[in-house]
DNA sequence: TTGTTTTCTTGTCATTTGGCAAGTGATTCA
DNA sequence: TGAATCACTTGCCAAATGACAAGAAAACAA
């Protein structure tokens, strides 16, 4: 039941016992969409597991309108990485896109199991390296992608974001207006 | 004579024998203009302290042509994340943008202290936080801000970078042309 | 169901940036 | 020193995208 908790620890060093424990900090809740999980200015204080559901995060640019940061899918890590290990209030807001059934985990848990179990700040070093590493690949992609491209590889690996968020979201994500995605979509199916 | 290494480690939970212990295990290199220190395809076998210089690192696009991708400065680490971490071949190349001093840590010894050091692994997971944010900011900032005002940005955070890279690295380092960059540095400059 | 709001599409025109090519200095190196 | 290469600038035109506005379609609420 807990087995979504369970493939987001995956590592080799990290087992049996020593994985139980850190499953067990895990509890499940449930949110319906537009929930805020995690609002702007507030210091994060716990990070979630995705069972199901999509969540959103999103900043406010220097005009005020929204840009979408990033879409968290099934399986993935919600959290905001900078206010949750910096304790500092959070630029971004998390929210959820659709209903959505999450595992939570307390910063105190957190770091209490973050000393304590063995291999869990391996797993940990190792989680950061794959998501700066995305992260480079996403600026990389704005700097060398099309707009069209940067949509098709959105869809391709994360379709369930289209069925499911408005066309402005996603065009702020893609760094685009909804004017010119919607454009795009129209090209795309010719 | 070490500073630049101890104070790379500035952490509250890092200090006396253990930051020592970690700062003995660097040694200084000197490098000239155009020195590979991680080559593309190769499999990082260590991390760099930049104590003075100019470290550029770049990835080949589609059509073989280099973009800059980082600019590393005095005090900063030099280094692939998910090579070294993930032991797979580097698809970046890091190389010398001018002389410079490096203090040098290899793999091995990086993660025998990463195991024994007590608030290594808290270092790093707060390094990681500064990079990952650091990277969101720079995907932000290539949706939301213009060319010029990202070259203003760079111009005012890493001065350096503009007096000894050639314009094209630079430029491709921004998400555009040298080209245009030549032009936008013709518009500031009235 | 009706009315209201949100979402999406489309048209027109302006702005930003790119592609290509020519030309000028500067640097390198044999 | 001369020839080659590299770095930078500039002109011209094309392509991509944005801004604004109007209207159609869909979702939502009373």
């Amino acid at each position: 039941m807990k087995d979504i908790v369970r493939s987001a620890y995956r590592h080799p060093l990290l087992v049996g016992e020593d994985l139980e424990r850190l499953v067990a900090a895990h509890h499940r809740c449930e949110v319906e969409k537009g929930k805020v999980l995690i609002p702007e200015g507030q210091v994060a204080g716990e990070y979630y597991i995705l069972q199901s559901g999509l969540i959103r995060a999103f900043v406010h640019d220097y005009e005020g309108s929204e840009i979408t940061t990033e879409f968290f899918v099934a399986g993935e890590i919600a959290i905001v990485p900078d206010s949750l290990f910096q304790r500092s209030p959070s630029k971004e807001t998390l929210v959820a896109a659709t209903n959505s059934v999450l595992w939570k985990i307390s910063f105190d848990d957190f770091q209490l199991l973050f000393h304590q179990v063995p291999g869990f700040s391996e797993w940990g070093r190792l989680w950061f390296t794959q998501q700066l590493f995305a992260m480079k690949q996403r600026s990389l992609e704005m700097i060398t992608a099309k707009a069209t491209d940067r949509y098709l590889r959105l869809v391709t690996e994360k379709p369930q974001i289209i069925q499911h968020v408005p066309l402005k979201q996603i065009a702020s994500f893609l760094g685009i207006t909804d004017t010119s995605l919607s454009r795009i979509r129209k090209e795309i199916s010719q």
